[in-house]
Parts: structure tokens; C-alpha cells; sequence
DNA sequence: ATATAATTCCATCAAATGATGGAAACACAC
DNA sequence: GTGTGTTTCCATCATTTGATGGAATTATAT
């Protein structure tokens, strides 16, 4: 019990965690240069002052937040494991883009965060290292592409790597595509989740028919 | 012959034209306000108000910028479509991802300006719409996911975002993953190519065994 | 060579932004 | 109530940033 983090998610209702969730969301939507301390702090009814009392420099907010997202992206995939285990591969795929979709919709700064994370600089590099790999094991190995959580291919991880960011891809970019397709949310909503079961469920299911070299999951439906 | 914009296109060696090239890269790897005026002014080699005479308010440089590779992709995809004609889908699936990485690669500026366009806000919004709604029906009917031009279904469209967005977030993500991978430069882009194929080719070639209802591409190599 | 137009840079401005000190307001134990 | 520690806000700073005026320089035409 030190950091404001932890005090943060201790208390829901303090105004740490307040803050920390209306940054969620602002970063999320603007990106660390395109989000200020004022914006976060006029969002939240507070003056910027009483942000900077709580969270220090804007650097550690935005790594707080970037910890805090991890955390539940983490959790959430921990609990869509226990579900789905012991069912059959495309089974679990189905289950697990539902899930993951429609958690993911109810929070999308953390697909915005994510995407943001991987695809865009900061000018002051931060220290922190997104640590995605041991995401990526545990889902790998959750669909047998590989044996043991030590050893993943690298191939497995670009395949995972490849799922999760179709998914992040269409949860962050709803305004956008939304727009475009003149789809209301629910819609939009089922589309995502068909369009990634048709798009990775043959994949991950034994499509490949004997064109590539690669190591191969050994269990098809 | 009248906007800045046609006067870079027009001669390459023009001061012009230097700045909207750094300015591509520049926006494309900090996003719209990660990038000021003076970032872009000092990698050129020239004042800030070199910059302002050529192209005036920021804003007007970014909508260029986005206007620029927006057409340098287009024309890609024209080209690819050319060599593609008339080949059994699973090879034109192949040689488009072949291809388009490949271009990609050289020019990874456009896959993070085409992310920023999708996945970020910026503070005050612009009128341009990226018009991606002729990208996607020109490779939706390449693509046999529709007859004509005009009537696309929701759920092609869908899928030719899907695809486009992941080729995308590998070329933009490429310090991340690649430093994530311990992978050499050219190791990540042949694993790239085989992650895109791994995932598509199945999907697209009729992958789906009869658990989808959707309507269904009617070439099958 | 001279006049005209186009280009470049220096100096500078106003607004926005990250950040802080210190006074007031509040909470709460005693 | 009094005192102590916490929280909040007002005022303010130093930098950064978008933007411009005007002088100096360079190119171009005649």
C-alpha cells in the first residue's frame, strides 16, 4: 500500500481512482501528446492543481493507467481461460471472441490504450515495457500452439499478436467504422463478432491446407 | 495546378515536397500533436516560417499529408489489382499480401497514418473524410465477396477492413513486436507475410465449414 | 545590370501547457 | 473547541507551441 495506483484501486470511490478513470478514457481517446492535464482534470470537475496532488507528473499518470489496463485486460483473459478449457479448439476460439469482445466494448480505452501503446511514440520514451509476452504465451498455449508456456514459436506469438489486434482494431476504431458502415452499436457489435469468428476461427482450426511449412496444431475439431 | 499539395507532387526536389515527406514520417510516428511545427521544420533543415510559407497552418499540412499517402496507397492497390486479375483466389490472396507488405515496408508512414486516422482523436476534428469506402469496394469485388461495385454487403466490408488492419498493425507495430521478438528486420517481415497468410488465406478461401451463414465466396482453388 | 518576384531566416507574440507554492477548506481525533 | 493532517483551489511560473511581420537573401526575367 504505496503507490497511488494501489491506493487508487483500493478505494473505487477516492478521488485517485476518479481520476485515473476519467485518464483511462481521455488517454485513450487522444493519446498521451493529444490529452492534458487540463482536459483530465476539467473532465473530472476538479482543479488541475488537486490532479497533480494526487498523481504527480503526467508521465506517471499515463503509466499508471497503462498498468491499471494491463491488470484488467490480464484478469479478464484469466477468467476467459477457466471458461473455456477442456472444450474443443473452435469452441473455444467462439467463446473466447465473445468474451473478449464484448468486455472489451464495455471498456474500449483499453483496446485505444493498447493500440496506442504498439503503434505510436512518445516524445519522452517511457521506461516501462508493456509486458505483452506473458499475455501471449498464456494464449498460445491456451490454443495449442504451443506445448509448454517456456518455449512459444515465434510464429504462435505473431498469431496471437495477429488475433488480438483484429480484435483491438475494431473495438477502437467503432467511431470510425461505425460511421462509415451507418451501423447502430448493436449491429455493429454483432458484425465485429462474425466477421473475427470467420476470419480467425478457420485459421486457428486447421485451414491451412498443407501450403505452409509451420509447426501445426495437432487438434482439429 | 493550385494547392501546395499539387506543387509537391509536381516536382519532387521542390522544398515542398521535402517537407510534406518529413512531414508524413513525423506525424506517422508521434500522431497529430505528438509532432510540432519545429519538430518537422528542424529534421528538414529549415526555419519554422519556411515551413508556414509553404504550407500554412498545421492542420492544412496534416489534411496534405493524409490526402498524400492516401493516394500513394490507392495506387498501390490499383497496381496489385492489375497483377491479380483472373488468378484462382487463394494466389491472389497470397500475392496481394506479398505485394502490399512488401510496399508497405518501404513506406511504414502510411500504415501508421491510416491507424492514427482510424484509432485517435484529435482535439479539433477535421472535415476530410478518409475515404475508404472506395478502397474497400475495389478490394471487396477483387476479392469475390461482392458482384458489383455498388451494392458491398456489411459483412464485406467488414472483412476487407479486417484484413487491411492487420497487414496494418504489423508494419506499424514493427519496433514493438520486432523488439519483443528479438527478430532481425527481415526474419519479422517473412514471419509477417506468414502470419498474414496463415490467418487469411483460410478465412477467404472457404474456410468456414458450413458453421457460418453468411454468403460465401464461389471460387475455391 | 536592374527590377521584380519568390524564398528564407530572425525576432517576436499570444496562447496553451506542465508544474508548483501557499493559503484556504475540510476531516477528525482528543 | 483545538490541533493535526489531508485535501482542494487560486495565483503564478517557465516552457513549449502555433503563428506572423519584416528584413535579408536568392532566383528569374528583361
Amino acid at each position: 500500500m504505496a503507490t497511488p495506483l494501489e491506493k487508487a484501486r483500493k478505494d473505487p470511490n477516492s478521488m485517485k481512482a476518479k481520476i485515473l478513470k476519467v485518464a483511462r478514457r481521455m488517454f485513450g481517446e487522444y493519446g498521451y501528446h493529444g490529452t492534458t492535464t487540463r482536459m483530465i482534470a476539467k473532465e473530472v470537475g476538479i482543479d488541475i492543481s488537486t490532479l497533480y496532488y494526487h498523481w504527480g507528473e503526467k508521465t506517471d499518470l499515463y503509466e499508471s493507467v497503462i498498468l491499471d489496463i494491463n491488470n484488467d485486460l490480464r484478469k479478464k483473459l484469466n477468467e476467459v481461460e477457466k471458461v473455456i478449457h477442456g472444450r474443443p479448439l473452435a469452441r473455444r476460439l467462439g467463446i473466447a471472441i465473445d468474451m473478449v469482445t464484448e468486455y472489451l466494448f464495455e471498456c474500449p480505452e483499453i483496446s485505444n490504450l493498447v493500440l496506442f501503446q504498439y503503434f505510436g511514440k512518445t516524445r519522452k520514451e517511457s521506461n516501462l515495457d508493456f509486458h505483452v509476452p506473458d499475455f501471449i504465451s498464456d494464449i498460445a498455449r491456451s490454443m495449442d500452439l504451443c506445448k509448454t508456456k517456456e518455449s512459444i514459436p515465434t510464429s504462435a506469438s505473431m498469431r496471437v499478436l495477429a488475433m488480438m489486434n483484429s480484435i483491438h482494431n475494431f473495438i477502437s476504431g467503432e467511431n470510425f467504422f461505425r460511421e462509415m458502415l451507418k451501423l447502430k452499436r448493436e449491429e455493429y457489435i454483432d458484425h465485429v463478432k462474425e466477421t473475427l469468428e470467420f476470419i480467425l476461427i478457420p485459421a486457428f482450426n486447421g485451414g491451412s491446407q498443407g501450403q505452409t511449412d509451420i509447426n501445426q496444431t495437432d487438434i482439429r475439431r
